[in-house]
DNA sequence: TACACGACCTGCG
DNA sequence: CGCAGGTCGTGTA
């Protein structure tokens, strides 16, 4: 388990036989943070430096989340991807593919936040926070990838 | 099986 | 602008 703190957050990793498992943001830090592997990829990752982050996870998701997490893993930091973008790769619609990024069990480590809509920004349902703050930290973390979306 | 519901998109007025 | 209609995987019953 590990706990980061960014902005007025905590970035919180689960992690089970070296794979994570879960992640989230918070208020309050969910986890006494003990020395794990992956802390300072983190931590630089999250001050700024331009690190791709890499850090194996281990799924919980059906056959077809797995296949859009997937390509959602290779959309190089920095850049993003719209929704029908990934949906014509996969040969599929738009809108299942918002319902899987939404199911991303590890935000942040598979960088769901990079699939934005084609209008606009799209939406980011991940913690324990209300929408309209977890919306906020989509931005917030393009804008820490340099990704020059302004909205 | 059936149905309602999206972190969407497109076309029409 | 707004809005209907299309889309397709999922959860629930």
């Amino acid at each position: 388990m590990l706990s980061i703190p960014w902005e007025n957050l905590y970035f919180n990793v689960v992690f089970e036989d070296g794979f994570a498992v879960r992640s989230f943001f918070s208020e309050i830090p969910a986890f006494k943070t003990e020395y794990i592997q992956f802390k300072e990829q983190l931590e630089d990752y999250f001050s700024g430096k331009k690190v791709e982050l890499d850090i194996p996870a281990k799924l919980n998701v059906s056959p077809f989340v797995r296949r859009v997490l997937e390509e959602v893993s290779k959309i190089p930091y920095g850049k993003t991807a719209t929704y029908s973008d990934i949906a014509q790769k996969l040969k599929t619609s738009p809108r299942a593919v918002g319902q899987a990024v939404k199911r991303n069990p590890v935000p942040v480590i598979i960088p769901c936040h990079r699939v934005v809509a084609k209008n606009g920004l799209g939406g980011y349902t991940t913690s324990v926070l209300n929408p309209k703050v977890s919306l906020k930290i989509k931005e917030k973390l393009l804008s820490l990838e340099g990704s020059g979306i302004s909205f």
